[in-house]
DNA sequence: TAGATTGTTAATCGATTAACAATC
DNA sequence: TAGATTGTTAATCGATTAACAATC
């Protein structure tokens, strides 16, 4: 991967998803696929698969396609996917909670090895075995522990401050569920997962959706359908 | 909107972070903006920002820029979020009951109503004072009540199917965490939040960037990074 | 009025799709 | 071999950026 030509980010966001798909696939003991195959289940261009996996190398054979178990090693090795990480969580609350207790994270090779928090209960207490601890203690458990990211999972008004802080420290990862963005430097790398945003466009969807047919569709399950009021205020 | 050219995906995607930034300034008790300010704090082009808005109409005034109050509003109104949206959980584990927890959705108008579940251990039981309730009796529940999206956070193997069963019955709105593309009809949009995927594609670019360079950041925190070997085997 | 900044058209850039020679 | 399908170049499409006349 050393002095490629850089991999545009619509690339690497769609090689999950070739995984997932070829993992099925494997799964159902299908041994080759063409490019055209694939495109009709992915419901993408052929064109585009061939063109997606060009840029890290010819995987297929002409008159053949793919050999399905060496391409979903080869997709596994480009995303890094035949090593362990170790993964934080920062912000113990109800998200940080629920992904400690996701234990398909862990059958993949994401390990969580420590949750931080600033609230006295949940301090001392263990989550699935994971022990949460002082927020406090984090610079000295970072600077002496391998972490590969940094779940930030608190308060959109503390993630600014202790996404830097752990930059300070080394981390070079943030998988970040806080509403806000953060301000790092170039060598950390930052993902977003902004639940209320994702929400949003669903809504903007499928409000469109419905307002550029007549209103048909609304009375779909046969009931009136006038829009609910908004009652109270908002902030996050 | 009703009958405007399509907007582009990019843009939507777009717009609630747009609304956020917005909604920050109005805090900061900031009355108006040019499109090069707000450029600058959210780090893309002014170009961009004006053909974003321009999309929808002339928001700002020559000479002066936008009115951050007025453009909240008119963005609110573009996302639909003048009003109430009645939602239900599907699977009552991790994922389902932190969204359940997390209030803020409600604050913006986003009210969960009820959870659906198949294990008999959860059903009966309350989360923040919502009902769970039994799977079986989901198509009753949604033919006789608004349902503007379900949220479905179950086993991949299930969310097909369900997601088929609810667009049968008339929900028009799927955000959908499980680790599966949903097959529905043309009326109906999916939203997908797939986390896995998400923490994939950090890793790869966390890999990238450290591969393209010497091994010297490797040290950045002055511990050995030997890359850890993966052990056991996956599926989700 | 003069200066600032929009709305919008035109230019550029990048990503997707089509086409096809190479070859298994 | 003949048929199938890749890898790759060329064409198209769409999104972003630049430029500037309109105008507050």
């Amino acid at each position: 991967m050393d002095n490629e030509k850089k991999i545009s980010s619509a690339v690497i966001n769609r090689l999950p998803r070739y995984y997932r798909y070829l993992g099925d696939l494997l799964e159902s003991d299908i041994t080759r696929i063409s490019s055209k195959e694939l495109s009709t289940k992915m419901n993408i261009t052929a064109s585009q698969i061939r063109q997606d996996l060009n840029n890290f190398g010819g995987f297929g054979q002409q008159g053949y396609g793919y050999n399905v178990e060496y391409l979903y090693n080869e997709i596994k090795k480009i995303l890094g996917l035949d090593r362990m990480y170790n993964l934080i969580v920062v912000g113990g609350g109800n998200i940080g909670q629920a992904l400690v207790n996701y234990t398909n994270f862990e059958k993949r090779g994401f390990v969580i090895k420590a949750v931080f928090d600033v609230n006295p209960r949940l301090i001392g207490m263990t989550i699935r075995g994971i022990g949460v601890y002082d927020v406090d203690s984090m610079e000295e458990y970072v600077k002496n522990n391998r972490v590969d990211v940094a779940i930030l999972t608190l308060p959109r008004t503390q993630a600014p401050k202790v996404a830097n802080d752990l930059a300070k420290w080394g981390v070079k990862g943030m998988w970040n569920f806080s509403h806000v963005d953060l301000q790092v430097p170039d060598d950390v790398v930052v993902e977003n997962v902004h639940l209320t945003d994702s929400l949003m466009t669903l809504l903007y969807k499928i409000n469109e959706m419905y307002s550029e047919e007549n209103d048909f569709h609304h009375m779909a399950n046969g009931l009136p359908v006038k829009p609910l009021t908004q009652s109270d205020a908002e902030e996050e």
